[in-house]
DNA sequence: CCCATAACGGGACTCCAGTTTCGTTAATTG
DNA sequence: CAATTAACGAAACTGGAGTCCCGTTATGGG
């Protein structure tokens, strides 16, 4: 007697069993991005994925499960990013970057749904809440290197800027019909440089 | 012959019809911030409100057509807002307010939910741009007063303000598991402020 | 106050998302 | 290159979300 068995996938990880990963994340983002979390059944993944649901239901079992592994997934891939010399000129790329993405129409709808299923799983929300770390983590560097050169004060919190430069891109996405174009992207970068030069992102604000 | 009858509640919105429908959202709401989106069954809901499932169905349908509704009567409640004289201080009022809606253990996932729905049908997105389409008109005006003192430089977007205000809060609201405190909100109000004076939210920026 | 009928509500019914069963395929190990 | 068994997959099954039917309640107009 064993102790039950492990998750499946774990064991024997390679040839079709990543195979078979590789092929239902693929359906799951294409299935995300068309239709929303809702209503969506993991039978029709199944079989855009030509894989038998019934290996979906196992390993997978809910919707938010699988886009939690998605995000685990996407997480994994995070593009490097582009160094201009100037905090505003870093900054700008992150927001273009971030832009576009958003304005995709496959990526777009997908990371609102991904945001939506985050919202009903506690597991969803970590996977989400670790993809974004990452990305932040990523980025703060440049404006380290802001304070560094004494464009920003010392003391600036790095990811807190980071973050101001994606929060008006997704209160937009998600709050407005508008299209999210390159002047909205140019915004949120010198919005954000502007407010850090001014030390608005000081770690222990009023506490003295 | 009639026209075929118009949506049930629309001839008779008087007394029991009323009843119903607030007692309806109420328990959506509830049922919302308690579960969130996904597995919501109107059944529920209508066992909650005291009402026939019957009736539920009847009248809203799917989920996403009961929050699209609810956020209609959510955007005719709106409170007031206050002022304090300076830019930093009607901002802060602002931020202060959507902190603690966010955080509050009713409002705050009764806000993610409704959030998530709106991602998956048109019509609630569209109830949704609304209910912060007002919010935002309510708020305005606080920026326009700063453009008159000469606090902002004119040709300030104001409404881009005012969302800058809260795009912080629902960013990290949504994409990290940290507590919104009031420091966040000062931090929001102070770097949308400093951002503003610094000319971030021109109109028709790099057209000429 | 009374009538016509809008709107509600209980209960039976349907249909499909999710589960279970069991046989098949192929990844790993020596 | 077998042997072992993890993982897959087709098909039958089940439970409950959503629909339908029809009798009941009570609103709004005259």
């Amino acid at each position: 007697m064993g102790s039950g068995g492990a998750e499946p996938g774990t064991v024997r990880p390679g040839g079709r069993t990543a195979r078979v990963r590789a092929a239902v994340l693929r359906a799951a983002g294409d299935t995300l991005a068309e239709r929303g979390v809702a209503h969506l059944d993991l039978a029709d993944i199944a079989r855009r994925a030509d894989v038998g649901k019934t290996t979906v239901y196992r390993r997978w079992g809910t919707v938010t499960s699988l886009v939690a592994d998605l995000l685990m997934d996407m997480a994994e891939q995070s593009l490097p990013r582009t160094e201009t010399g100037s905090l505003l000129g870093d900054l700008k790329a992150n927001a273009r970057l971030v832009q576009r993405t958003l304005a995709d129409p496959r990526q777009g709808p997908l990371f609102k749904a991904m945001i939506a299923a985050a919202t009903c799983e506690a597991k969803t929300a970590e996977a989400l809440h670790h993809f974004y770390d990452i990305r932040v983590k990523e980025w703060a560097p440049c404006v380290q290197q802001a304070i560094d050169r004494g464009e920003v004060p010392e003391g600036t919190d790095t990811h807190e800027v980071i973050r101001a430069v994606s929060a008006p891109l997704y209160y937009r996405l998600l709050t407005t019909g508008d299209h999210l174009d390159e002047a909205a992207a140019d915004r949120a970068a010198e919005a954000a440089a502007a407010a850090a030069r001014a030390g608005a992102y000081l770690r222990n604000k009023g506490l003295g």
